[in-house]
RNA sequence: GGAGAGGUGUCCGAGUGGUUUAAGGAGCUGGUCUUGAAAACCAGUGAUCCCGCAAGGGACCGUGGGUUCGAAUCCCACCCUCUCCGCCA
C-alpha cells in the first residue's frame, strides 16, 4: 500500500512511478479528491464532537443544580444526529480510499529497467555453463518415472493434474533438499527457522498483498474463511503485523520450509508436465525485516544466499532483474534466480528475491522505533525463495542424469541421503 | 462442538450510564535525603492513530454494529484466552 500523504504531496512523482509499470495509473487520480473530501468532513465532524463533549460535561452540574435539561437534550439530540451522519460520510470516503489504495501496486525502484514483460528483464550475471551431455538427455519427468521415484499418473488419480507423488529415493531427495537449504541458511547465513501455519486468514493475506486482488489464485478453505498459503512469505512476514519492533532487533532474518498452494489460474496448458508448475509444491523461503536505509543491501545479500544453494549443488544459473512490466504487484525491485533446465533448453525461475520497501509493512502495519522519542516508522520487508524445492529436484534430475538413466546425487546432499551417491 | 469465566494503559488491577478528563499499585524518568547505594518522600510518565503551520481538537478500554442527550459500563454479532465436558494425533 502506498502512503496517502506521499500521494497528496508528491502526486506527479508517484503517478509517474506507478505508470512505469505500463498498465495505467491504477485510479490514483481519483484519490486526491477523495482525500480532500475526507479531511473537510473530518474537520467539521470533529468540531461538532468537541461541542458534544463539552456540553456533556455540563449535564451533571445542571442536574445537581436541579435545572431543566430538556432544552439542552433537544439541542444535543440534533447535534448527535448530525455527527452520526457525518461520521458515516467519513467512513464511506475512507472505505473508498482504502479500496483504491489496496489496488495500487508498488512503485518500481529507480534502478528497475522499464519494460513490457519478461523479455525486457535485465541479465545481471551467469554462474556456471549450461550442462553438456554426450547423449540425448531426458526431461526430469521421464528420469523420475523411469527410476520409479516420481509418479505423476497416480497423483492425478488422487487430486488431478498438477500434483506429484514422490516415492523412495525421490521422496528422500525432496526431504534432503529441504534440510540442506534450511541448515545452510540457519547455520551459515544467520537466519532463524520458522515453521508457520500453512493456512491464513483474510487479514494476513491482505497484509502481504495477495488480497484483495489475487483471491482467484489461491485455494480457499471455506469452513473458516481461510486460504492455503501460496508462499511462506505470507505467514512469516505477518508474524509482526501490528507490532512496533525495537530498532536493536533489526535486521531480522527468518527462513521457513512450507508447502505452497497455488491454483495456477491462467496458466492452463503451460508446463503441464513435470514438477515445474504444481498446485502444491515445497519451498524454503527467506524473509527479512530491515530499516529503510539498508534494505537494498539486504536484497543483494538475500539474493546471494539463494545463489549459494545452487553453487553448493553445482547447478548452473543466472540472475536477472525484472523489468517494470514483469515486476510483481507488491515489489519495488526483484531479482529472479534462474537455474539451467536442459529439457527447456533455457534458464527457469527457481527463486524470486524482492524488496517490498514499506509496501507490505504499511498494509500489515509493521513498524520500528529508532529511539524512545521518535515516531514509529514502517520497516522494509524482503523475501526470496531459498529455493523452490520441487524445481531444485527437477534441476538435479536433469543436470545430474547419466546415460544409463541413473542420477548422481550432488555431494552436498549425500549426508542427507544416508551417503547415497547415485539414484538408480 | 457444548457449558462456564474472562479480555481495561508498559505490567498488575479498580471501574455495572454523567464530578472517570480510566482510581490505585508496580515499573520507568527526574529530584530530595545519603560518603555511595537501598529505602523513604516529591514530581513526571499513553513506545497508539487522525486532522491542523500552530494553538488545539478528535479517536482509541478485544473487534464490529446498536441503544442513549451521554457508553469502558447496557444490547447484538464475531474473535481470542482460561476451566470443565466431548472428540482427537
Amino acid at each position: 500500500m502506498l502512503d496517502i500523504k506521499k500521494i497528496r504531496e508528491n502526486y506527479e512523482e508517484v503517478k509517474a512511478g506507478v505508470e512505469r509499470r505500463g498498465k495505467g495509473d491504477f485510479g490514483i487520480s481519483e484519490l486526491t479528491d477523495l482525500d480532500k473530501q475526507r479531511r473537510e468532513i473530518l474537520a467539521e465532524v470533529e468540531a461538532l464532537k468537541n461541542k458534544q463533549n463539552v456540553t456533556s460535561r455540563e449535564v451533571p452540574k445542571l442536574k445537581k443544580e436541579g435545572k431543566d435539561t430538556t432544552a439542552v437534550f433537544a439541542e444535543m439530540k440534533e447535534l448527535s444526529a448530525k455527527i452520526k451522519e457525518l461520521d458515516s460520510a467519513v467512513d464511506e470516503v475512507e472505505k473508498k480510499i482504502r479500496e483504491r489504495l489496496m489496488e495500487i501496486p508498488n512503485i518500481p525502484y529507480k534502478d528497475v529497467q522499464f519494460g513490457e514483460d519478461d523479455t525486457d528483464n535485465e541479465e545481471i550475471r551467469r554462474v556456471g555453463n549450461p550442462t553438456e551431455f554426450d547423449f540425448e538427455p531426458k526431461a526430469h519427468w521421464d528420469v523420475g518415472e523411469d527410476l520409479d521415484i516420481l509418479d505423476f499418473e497416480r497423483a492425478t488419480k488422487l487430486a488431478g493434474t498438477r500434483f506429484t507423488v514422490y516415492k523412495g529415493a525421490g521422496a528422500r531427495l525432496e526431504r534432503a533438499v529441504v534440510n540442506f537449504m534450511l541448515d545452510l541458511h540457519t547455520e551459515e547465513h544467520g537466519y532463524t527457522e520458522i515453521l508457520p501455519p500453512f493456512m491464513a486468514n483474510r487479514e494476513t493475506m491482505t497484509g502481504t498483498g495477495q488480497l484483495p486482488k489475487f483471491e482467484d489464485d489461491m485455494f480457499a478453505v471455506p469452513a473458516k474463511d481461510f486460504f492455503l498459503i501460496p508462499t511462506a512469505e505470507v505467514p512469516v512476514t505477518n508474524l509482526f503485523a501490528h507490532e512496533i519492533l525495537p530498532m536493536e532487533e533489526l535486521p531480522i532474518y527468518y527462513t521457513a520450509y512450507t508447502p505452497c498452494f497455488r491454483k495456477e489460474a491462467g496458466s492452463a496448458g503451460r508446463d503441464t508436465r513435470g514438477l515445474i508448475r504444481q498446485h502444491q509444491f515445497n519451498k524454503v523461503e527467506m524473509v527479512k525485516f530491515s530499516v529503510p536505509e539498508t534494505s537494498y543491501d539486504e536484497l543483494e545479500s538475500l539474493t546471494n544466499n539463494a545463489e549459494e544453494v545452487l553453487q553448493k549443488l553445482g547447478l548452473p544459473y543466472r540472475v536477472v532483474r525484472l523489468s517494470t512490466g514483469d515486476l510483481g504487484f507488491s515489489a519495488a525491485m526483484t531479482y529472479d534466480v534462474e537455474v539451467w533446465m536442459p529439457s527447456y533448453s533455457r534458464y527457469v525461475e527457481i527463486s524470486s528475491c524482492s524488496n517490498f520497501e514499506d509496501f507490505q509493512a504499511r498494509r500489515a502495519n509493521i513498524r520500528f522505533k529508532r529511539d524512545k522519542d521518535t515516531k514509529p516508522e514502517f520497516v522494509h520487508t524482503l523475501n526470496g525463495s531459498g529455493l523452490a524445492v520441487g524445481r531444485t529436484v527437477a534441476a538435479i534430475l536433469e543436470n545430474y542424469q547419466q546415460e544409463d538413466g541413473s542420477v548422481i546425487v550432488p555431494e552436498a546432499l549425500r549426508c542427507y541421503m544416508n551417503g547415497l551417491e547415485v539414484i538408480k
